[in-house]
DNA sequence: CTCAAACAGCTTGTATACAATTAAGATATA
DNA sequence: TATATCTTAATTGTATACAAGCTGTTTGAG
């Protein structure tokens, strides 16, 4: 049953038991098939991919890792839920890497690595047009992963990996229904830039690229949150 | 048992039994008690913690999250040795880092916190001039994890965290005997430079901080090293 | 003597059973 | 009725047993 799922997904052939479990959680709770602040059983999962909670435990361990999931010890994991100050700090933390992802991928980068980039954002445009507004969030972060492959830097791709993640769930969270959060054209525009080698403009498209997240978290800031303590805070006198 | 170690290392009260691990696993590698390469063995681990091997694993699985350790599927743990070319993206990953970390202490922190610094400094000096390398080189890593969390970013402190990890292991393992890797003196002067608010000044006195960890890498670079690939480069030919 | 295939051991991967902890409901007391 | 404590069910934490995989050695054929 896990080997059909595997091939469903189009994993690679290496894939072991926990990583497929992992790609899936974490797939479903980027295209928001799972809400933020739901309970992760750990025996319910276990039924549903037909392994044991070893398997799982390893998976959501590997997901708190990477703040995709927040692990109370004792208590069980949850899809996390950023709130407005985490978001920001997020997306603060992504300006400073993809500066430097951009000007490393126009240093470094060859033209044809550069062109592939465009098919895979034509594939995010194909996803909004039809509607698929999970996948295609999804799409849009691996478009910013794929730059930072392109940088030729393990550790930066590897942090990026968490904050196009944990993004991604802000996304989901934050922003209201159709509007298409991450915009393709932005994308098209980006690698234009980054084919000419033009690293001032390159750079400046990505930071209002962010710009526009960032935007959109301050304008939806009043939406319904889990954040309890924040829900009342207007209640309660300050300490 | 555990207890007891859990008590002379000075750990929170809350620390559960991985987390107990994981620390003492940490800082035997971080100290250089544990050389790079060496394979860690998990029914090993296990008997001299006292623990099962279900905590191992747990603790080897951050671990190589972290990349103080590499997991190798179906072979094991190894300590991570991290070639030349690893070690030049580690360390420019954290110019990048330290730059962003640098600006925002001097933004934020308020004095109090910085003059708490002095005292890390004092403890490292201490160390070093006592003959212990291995303490003061872990040490030298907490100043830096401290500055990240002056910061206030979430993010950037658990990048900065696996950063500082690996650039610790690099420093043990290509730098040579006696020489005090990360001096404590420009530790001194970064945070003097930060006491006045001096954006340029102190980020440039980083930027030379980094530059020193770097020139070493390069004049020690013919040091006898684990990539096997780059010591026969010179007998086969290129493809 | 060289090389290759089969075997044995040891190590890691996974499932399961049991212990410890938490959360919720029930009962009792003021 | 409100509060507190006890009890119980559900869930997580840990240990262990078994399965699968790798490594190194032995054995046999050329």
């Amino acid at each position: 049953m896990l080997e059909k799922i595997a091939v469903s997904k189009g994993q690679k052939g290496k894939s072991t038991q926990d990583d497929i479990v992992y790609a899936h959680i974490f797939d479903a709770i980027l295209e928001q098939r799972i809400a933020p602040g739901t309970k992760l059983n750990e025996e319910s999962l276990g039924e549903i991919f037909g392994v044991s909670r070893t398997i799982i435990r390893r998976a959501l361990s590997r997901l708190g890792y990477e703040q995709v999931v927040v692990l109370r010890p004792n208590r069980g994991a949850v899809v996390a839920s950023p709130s407005i100050e985490e978001a920001r700090q997020i997306v603060f933390s992504r300006r400073i890497i993809e500066k430097a992802v951009t000007e490393l991928v126009i240093e470094n980068a060859e033209d044809a690595q550069i062109d592939k980039l465009k098919k895979l954002v034509l594939d995010e445009q194909n996803c909004f047009d039809r509607g698929d507004r999970g996948a295609g969030i999804r799409l849009s972060g691996e478009f910013h992963l794929r730059m930072a492959e392109l940088a030729n830097n393990a550790p930066l791709l590897s942090f990026q990996r968490s904050l196009v993640s944990q993004c991604s769930l802000i996304i989901a969270q934050y922003e209201s229904g159709a509007k298409s959060h991450c915009s393709y054209d932005e994308h098209f525009e980006l690698i234009d830039a980054i084919r000419q080698r033009d690293k001032a403009k390159a750079v400046s498209l990505m930071m209002h690229h962010l710009d526009h997240i960032e935007k959109k978290l301050n304008f939806d800031e009043d939406t319904s949150s889990n954040d309890l303590k924040s829900v009342f805070s207007n209640i309660f006198a300050k300490k």
